[in-house]
DNA sequence: CAAAATCCTATTGCGCACAATATAATTATG
DNA sequence: CATAATTATATTGTGCGCAATAGGATTTTG
Protein backbone atom coordinates (compact mmCIF):
# COMPACT_ATOMS: atom_id res chain seq x y z
CA UNK A 1 0.00 0.00 0.00
CA UNK A 2 1.47 3.24 -0.84
CA UNK A 3 1.95 5.81 1.84
CA UNK A 4 -0.88 8.00 2.90
CA UNK A 5 -3.24 5.92 0.74
CA UNK A 6 -5.53 5.52 4.10
CA UNK A 7 -5.30 9.03 4.33
CA UNK A 8 -8.87 9.38 2.70
CA UNK A 9 -10.07 6.38 5.23
CA UNK A 10 -13.24 7.42 7.24
CA UNK A 11 -12.80 5.98 10.41
CA UNK A 12 -9.38 7.60 10.57
CA UNK A 13 -10.90 11.17 10.29
CA UNK A 14 -10.83 13.10 13.33
CA UNK A 15 -13.76 15.68 11.47
CA UNK A 16 -15.86 12.39 10.67
CA UNK A 17 -15.54 11.48 14.58
CA UNK A 18 -16.36 14.56 15.41
CA UNK A 19 -19.14 15.26 13.29
CA UNK A 20 -21.16 12.22 13.73
CA UNK A 21 -20.70 12.38 17.71
CA UNK A 22 -22.58 15.64 16.81
CA UNK A 23 -25.38 13.88 15.26
CA UNK A 24 -25.17 11.66 18.23
CA UNK A 25 -25.84 14.28 20.73
CA UNK A 26 -28.79 15.39 18.97
CA UNK A 27 -30.33 12.20 18.77
CA UNK A 28 -29.69 11.64 22.55
CA UNK A 29 -31.12 14.92 23.68
CA UNK A 30 -33.90 14.85 21.03
CA UNK A 31 -36.69 12.78 23.21
CA UNK A 32 -35.55 14.80 26.88
CA UNK A 33 -35.91 18.40 24.61
CA UNK A 34 -39.10 17.16 23.46
CA UNK A 35 -40.60 17.47 26.67
CA UNK A 36 -39.47 21.25 27.03
CA UNK A 37 -40.80 21.50 23.33
CA UNK A 38 -37.03 22.83 22.16
CA UNK A 39 -34.79 22.13 19.94
CA UNK A 40 -31.20 21.89 20.49
CA UNK A 41 -30.34 25.12 19.02
CA UNK A 42 -33.12 26.76 20.55
CA UNK A 43 -31.71 24.88 23.97
CA UNK A 44 -28.51 26.65 23.84
CA UNK A 45 -30.22 30.17 23.36
CA UNK A 46 -32.16 29.87 25.87
CA UNK A 47 -29.16 28.57 28.26
CA UNK A 48 -27.10 31.64 26.69
CA UNK A 49 -30.19 33.92 28.13
CA UNK A 50 -30.72 31.32 31.17
CA UNK A 51 -26.84 32.97 32.37
CA UNK A 52 -27.77 36.58 31.61
CA UNK A 53 -31.49 37.84 30.62
CA UNK A 54 -31.70 40.55 27.95
CA UNK A 55 -29.14 40.12 25.27
CA UNK A 56 -28.41 41.48 21.82
CA UNK A 57 -29.03 39.32 18.62
CA UNK A 58 -25.45 39.94 18.16
CA UNK A 59 -24.46 38.92 21.74
CA UNK A 60 -25.94 35.84 21.61
CA UNK A 61 -24.99 35.02 18.07
CA UNK A 62 -21.13 35.60 18.85
CA UNK A 63 -21.22 33.38 21.81
CA UNK A 64 -22.91 30.47 20.05
CA UNK A 65 -20.73 31.32 16.84
CA UNK A 66 -24.00 31.85 15.01
CA UNK A 67 -25.46 34.69 12.36
CA UNK A 68 -28.35 36.77 12.17
CA UNK A 69 -29.95 34.11 9.10
CA UNK A 70 -29.88 31.29 11.88
CA UNK A 71 -30.99 33.11 15.01
CA UNK A 72 -33.39 35.08 12.98
CA UNK A 73 -35.86 32.34 12.46
CA UNK A 74 -35.23 30.91 15.67
CA UNK A 75 -35.79 33.57 17.94
CA UNK A 76 -39.29 33.98 16.40
CA UNK A 77 -40.33 30.08 16.78
CA UNK A 78 -38.93 31.10 20.30
CA UNK A 79 -40.96 34.05 20.65
CA UNK A 80 -43.80 32.15 19.08
CA UNK A 81 -43.58 29.28 22.03
CA UNK A 82 -43.88 32.13 24.88
CA UNK A 83 -40.23 31.72 25.57
CA UNK A 84 -38.83 34.98 24.73
CA UNK A 85 -39.48 38.89 23.98
CA UNK A 86 -37.94 40.42 21.16
CA UNK A 87 -38.31 44.22 21.31
CA UNK A 88 -36.31 47.06 19.92
CA UNK A 89 -33.20 49.12 21.70
CA UNK A 90 -34.78 52.11 22.54
CA UNK A 91 -31.24 54.17 22.00
CA UNK A 92 -30.34 52.16 18.88
CA UNK A 93 -33.46 50.65 16.74
CA UNK A 94 -30.92 48.54 14.62
CA UNK A 95 -30.63 46.15 18.13
CA UNK A 96 -33.10 43.73 18.72
CA UNK A 97 -32.75 42.77 22.87
CA UNK A 98 -33.90 39.31 23.29
CA UNK A 99 -35.13 38.62 26.85
CA UNK A 100 -36.94 35.73 28.74
CA UNK A 101 -40.61 35.65 29.72
CA UNK A 102 -41.62 34.10 32.93
CA UNK A 103 -42.64 30.63 30.75
CA UNK A 104 -38.73 31.18 29.51
CA UNK A 105 -37.64 31.26 33.11
CA UNK A 106 -39.83 28.39 34.34
CA UNK A 107 -38.15 26.40 31.96
CA UNK A 108 -34.65 26.79 33.05
CA UNK A 109 -35.70 24.51 36.20
CA UNK A 110 -37.45 21.82 33.92
CA UNK A 111 -34.16 21.65 32.35
CA UNK A 112 -31.75 21.20 35.75
CA UNK A 113 -34.59 18.44 36.72
CA UNK A 114 -34.73 16.46 33.90
CA UNK A 115 -32.18 16.81 31.04
CA UNK A 116 -29.04 17.87 32.75
CA UNK A 117 -29.12 14.79 34.91
CA UNK A 118 -29.78 12.49 31.78
CA UNK A 119 -26.98 13.46 29.85
CA UNK A 120 -24.43 12.96 32.63
CA UNK A 121 -25.84 9.82 32.35
CA UNK A 122 -25.85 9.51 28.87
CA UNK A 123 -21.95 10.67 28.34
CA UNK A 124 -21.25 7.45 30.47
CA UNK A 125 -17.94 8.67 32.08
CA UNK A 126 -17.05 10.24 35.30
CA UNK A 127 -16.67 14.11 35.52
CA UNK A 128 -13.08 14.23 35.37
CA UNK A 129 -12.77 12.57 32.33
CA UNK A 130 -15.50 14.86 30.60
CA UNK A 131 -14.14 17.77 31.81
CA UNK A 132 -10.12 16.81 29.95
CA UNK A 133 -12.43 15.87 26.83
CA UNK A 134 -14.57 19.42 26.61
CA UNK A 135 -10.84 20.74 26.57
CA UNK A 136 -10.09 19.11 23.95
CA UNK A 137 -12.53 19.71 21.55
CA UNK A 138 -12.31 23.07 22.55
CA UNK A 139 -9.00 23.36 21.69
CA UNK A 140 -9.63 21.69 18.29
CA UNK A 141 -12.44 23.99 17.54
CA UNK A 142 -10.05 27.24 19.04
CA UNK A 143 -6.88 25.27 16.13
CA UNK A 144 -9.89 25.67 13.31
CA UNK A 145 -10.99 28.94 13.68
CA UNK A 146 -7.60 30.81 13.86
CA UNK A 147 -6.63 28.49 10.96
CA UNK A 148 -10.00 29.84 8.85
CA UNK A 149 -9.36 33.28 10.13
CA UNK A 150 -5.93 33.85 8.61
CA UNK A 151 -6.56 32.60 5.11
CA UNK B 1 -24.11 28.92 44.83
CA UNK B 2 -26.38 26.37 45.11
CA UNK B 3 -24.77 22.68 44.26
CA UNK B 4 -25.06 22.04 39.97
CA UNK B 5 -25.80 25.57 39.57
CA UNK B 6 -23.59 25.99 36.63
CA UNK B 7 -24.33 22.40 35.59
CA UNK B 8 -26.60 24.82 32.40
CA UNK B 9 -23.64 26.75 31.44
CA UNK B 10 -22.87 26.55 28.26
CA UNK B 11 -18.80 26.39 28.18
CA UNK B 12 -19.48 23.14 30.83
CA UNK B 13 -21.12 21.60 27.98
CA UNK B 14 -19.16 19.09 26.32
CA UNK B 15 -22.19 18.53 23.63
CA UNK B 16 -21.77 22.70 22.78
CA UNK B 17 -17.88 22.03 22.52
CA UNK B 18 -18.76 19.01 19.88
CA UNK B 19 -21.12 20.93 18.47
CA UNK B 20 -19.31 23.98 17.63
CA UNK B 21 -16.26 22.13 16.50
CA UNK B 22 -18.43 20.23 14.02
CA UNK B 23 -19.08 23.97 12.68
CA UNK B 24 -15.43 24.99 12.64
CA UNK B 25 -14.51 21.49 11.13
CA UNK B 26 -17.23 22.91 8.33
CA UNK B 27 -15.98 26.22 7.81
CA UNK B 28 -12.15 24.64 7.46
CA UNK B 29 -13.23 22.13 4.93
CA UNK B 30 -15.57 24.68 3.07
CA UNK B 31 -12.80 26.34 1.20
CA UNK B 32 -10.80 23.49 0.09
CA UNK B 33 -13.86 21.63 -0.81
CA UNK B 34 -15.52 24.44 -2.69
CA UNK B 35 -11.94 23.27 -5.63
CA UNK B 36 -13.49 20.25 -5.97
CA UNK B 37 -17.29 21.44 -5.85
CA UNK B 38 -18.41 19.13 -3.30
CA UNK B 39 -19.94 20.24 0.02
CA UNK B 40 -18.45 17.75 3.62
CA UNK B 41 -21.37 15.36 3.13
CA UNK B 42 -21.32 14.94 -0.44
CA UNK B 43 -17.07 14.51 0.49
CA UNK B 44 -17.77 11.82 2.93
CA UNK B 45 -20.29 9.68 0.36
CA UNK B 46 -17.45 10.25 -2.11
CA UNK B 47 -14.25 8.88 0.41
CA UNK B 48 -16.99 5.73 0.98
CA UNK B 49 -17.40 5.09 -2.77
CA UNK B 50 -13.80 5.31 -3.15
CA UNK B 51 -12.73 2.96 -0.65
CA UNK B 52 -15.06 0.45 -2.35
CA UNK B 53 -17.13 1.66 -5.62
CA UNK B 54 -20.82 0.36 -6.16
CA UNK B 55 -22.59 0.38 -2.77
CA UNK B 56 -26.42 0.53 -2.43
CA UNK B 57 -27.74 3.57 -0.72
CA UNK B 58 -28.32 1.36 2.43
CA UNK B 59 -24.77 0.29 3.09
CA UNK B 60 -23.57 4.00 2.11
CA UNK B 61 -26.26 5.35 4.99
CA UNK B 62 -25.05 2.39 7.79
CA UNK B 63 -21.45 3.58 7.27
CA UNK B 64 -22.38 7.67 7.86
CA UNK B 65 -25.46 7.11 9.50
CA UNK B 66 -27.56 8.94 7.52
CA UNK B 67 -31.14 7.88 6.10
CA UNK B 68 -32.62 8.15 2.65
CA UNK B 69 -34.42 11.29 3.34
CA UNK B 70 -30.89 12.82 3.75
CA UNK B 71 -28.89 10.29 1.22
CA UNK B 72 -31.66 10.85 -1.68
CA UNK B 73 -31.64 14.53 -2.27
CA UNK B 74 -27.80 14.37 -1.88
CA UNK B 75 -27.02 11.46 -4.38
CA UNK B 76 -29.30 13.13 -7.16
CA UNK B 77 -26.74 15.93 -7.29
CA UNK B 78 -23.88 14.02 -7.27
CA UNK B 79 -24.93 12.53 -9.89
CA UNK B 80 -25.88 15.78 -11.68
CA UNK B 81 -22.82 16.51 -10.92
CA UNK B 82 -21.35 13.81 -12.47
CA UNK B 83 -19.35 12.04 -9.77
CA UNK B 84 -21.63 9.12 -9.50
CA UNK B 85 -24.41 7.18 -11.62
CA UNK B 86 -27.28 5.65 -9.82
CA UNK B 87 -28.95 2.48 -11.33
CA UNK B 88 -31.72 -0.37 -9.83
CA UNK B 89 -30.28 -3.28 -8.92
CA UNK B 90 -31.06 -6.08 -11.44
CA UNK B 91 -31.72 -9.18 -8.81
CA UNK B 92 -33.57 -6.56 -6.30
CA UNK B 93 -34.99 -3.78 -8.02
CA UNK B 94 -36.10 -1.97 -4.46
CA UNK B 95 -32.06 -1.42 -3.91
CA UNK B 96 -30.21 1.42 -5.58
CA UNK B 97 -26.71 0.90 -6.64
CA UNK B 98 -24.49 4.13 -6.80
CA UNK B 99 -20.72 3.69 -8.63
CA UNK B 100 -18.51 6.43 -9.51
CA UNK B 101 -17.84 7.90 -12.38
CA UNK B 102 -14.64 8.48 -14.12
CA UNK B 103 -14.81 11.73 -12.72
CA UNK B 104 -15.61 10.69 -9.42
CA UNK B 105 -12.75 8.62 -9.49
CA UNK B 106 -10.32 11.25 -10.66
CA UNK B 107 -11.72 13.26 -8.19
CA UNK B 108 -9.83 11.61 -5.44
CA UNK B 109 -6.83 12.35 -6.73
CA UNK B 110 -7.60 16.01 -6.14
CA UNK B 111 -8.72 15.19 -2.57
CA UNK B 112 -5.66 13.65 -1.71
CA UNK B 113 -3.09 16.02 -3.29
CA UNK B 114 -4.83 19.42 -1.81
CA UNK B 115 -7.51 18.68 1.11
CA UNK B 116 -6.07 16.09 3.35
CA UNK B 117 -2.33 17.98 3.78
CA UNK B 118 -4.34 21.12 4.70
CA UNK B 119 -6.27 19.10 7.23
CA UNK B 120 -3.85 18.11 9.03
CA UNK B 121 -2.33 21.18 9.14
CA UNK B 122 -5.04 22.97 10.53
CA UNK B 123 -5.58 20.60 12.86
CA UNK B 124 -2.52 21.91 14.78
CA UNK B 125 -1.53 18.58 16.22
CA UNK B 126 0.77 15.84 16.30
CA UNK B 127 -0.66 12.29 14.73
CA UNK B 128 -0.32 10.82 17.64
CA UNK B 129 -2.64 13.48 19.65
CA UNK B 130 -4.91 13.59 16.87
CA UNK B 131 -4.83 9.66 17.06
CA UNK B 132 -5.99 9.23 20.44
CA UNK B 133 -8.70 12.01 20.40
CA UNK B 134 -10.51 10.26 17.36
CA UNK B 135 -10.57 7.45 19.83
CA UNK B 136 -11.91 8.98 22.66
CA UNK B 137 -14.35 11.00 20.27
CA UNK B 138 -15.50 7.35 18.87
CA UNK B 139 -16.20 6.06 22.02
CA UNK B 140 -17.77 8.88 23.03
CA UNK B 141 -20.27 8.33 20.21
CA UNK B 142 -20.65 4.96 20.66
CA UNK B 143 -21.76 5.71 24.47
CA UNK B 144 -24.59 7.92 23.16
CA UNK B 145 -25.84 5.55 20.21
CA UNK B 146 -25.93 2.62 22.62
CA UNK B 147 -27.96 4.78 25.12
CA UNK B 148 -30.58 6.20 22.73
CA UNK B 149 -31.25 2.42 21.30
CA UNK B 150 -31.88 1.14 24.99
CA UNK B 151 -35.02 3.31 25.73
C1' DC C 1 -50.03 -19.24 -4.64
C1' DA C 2 -52.43 -15.32 -2.58
C1' DA C 3 -52.35 -12.10 1.31
C1' DA C 4 -49.65 -10.04 4.80
C1' DA C 5 -45.52 -8.46 6.47
C1' DT C 6 -41.12 -6.65 5.57
C1' DC C 7 -37.68 -4.12 3.09
C1' DC C 8 -35.63 -0.29 0.34
C1' DT C 9 -35.95 4.08 -1.60
C1' DA C 10 -38.27 8.38 -2.41
C1' DT C 11 -41.06 12.35 -0.95
C1' DT C 12 -42.75 15.96 2.15
C1' DG C 13 -42.31 19.09 5.75
C1' DC C 14 -39.73 21.48 9.26
C1' DG C 15 -35.70 23.42 11.36
C1' DC C 16 -31.16 24.52 11.28
C1' DA C 17 -26.48 26.62 8.99
C1' DC C 18 -24.65 29.81 6.06
C1' DA C 19 -23.70 32.74 1.89
C1' DA C 20 -25.44 36.64 -0.34
C1' DT C 21 -28.24 40.36 -0.36
C1' DA C 22 -31.38 43.92 1.40
C1' DT C 23 -32.95 47.43 4.61
C1' DA C 24 -32.92 50.49 8.12
C1' DA C 25 -30.45 52.96 11.77
C1' DT C 26 -26.28 55.06 13.36
C1' DT C 27 -21.82 57.09 12.97
C1' DA C 28 -18.09 59.24 10.42
C1' DT C 29 -16.51 62.45 7.03
C1' DG C 30 -16.06 66.29 3.98
C1' DC D 1 -25.37 69.27 7.79
C1' DA D 2 -25.60 66.26 3.92
C1' DT D 3 -23.45 62.25 2.20
C1' DA D 4 -20.80 58.20 2.73
C1' DA D 5 -19.45 54.36 5.35
C1' DT D 6 -20.53 51.28 8.92
C1' DT D 7 -23.46 48.49 11.87
C1' DA D 8 -27.41 45.31 13.21
C1' DT D 9 -30.95 42.65 11.79
C1' DA D 10 -33.86 40.45 8.29
C1' DT D 11 -34.66 37.94 3.97
C1' DT D 12 -33.74 34.61 0.25
C1' DG D 13 -31.89 30.54 -1.56
C1' DT D 14 -29.40 26.12 -1.14
C1' DG D 15 -28.17 22.01 1.25
C1' DC D 16 -28.27 19.11 4.93
C1' DG D 17 -30.65 16.02 8.91
C1' DC D 18 -34.47 13.70 10.33
C1' DA D 19 -39.38 12.35 11.31
C1' DA D 20 -43.31 10.76 8.99
C1' DT D 21 -45.28 8.89 5.19
C1' DA D 22 -45.77 6.69 0.77
C1' DG D 23 -44.62 3.53 -3.00
C1' DG D 24 -42.96 -0.53 -5.06
C1' DA D 25 -40.44 -4.83 -4.69
C1' DT D 26 -39.45 -8.93 -2.21
C1' DT D 27 -40.15 -12.32 1.31
C1' DT D 28 -42.94 -14.73 4.56
C1' DT D 29 -46.98 -17.15 5.88
C1' DG D 30 -51.13 -19.42 5.87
Amino acid sequence: MKPHDNVLKLEQQLCFAVYSAAHAFNRAYKPLLDALGLTYPQYIVMMVLWERNSQTVKEIGAKLDLDSGTLSPLLKRLEKLGMINRTRDENDERQVVISLTEQGKAARRQALDRIAPAIGYLVGCGVDDLDEMRNRVIKLKTALDSAASHD
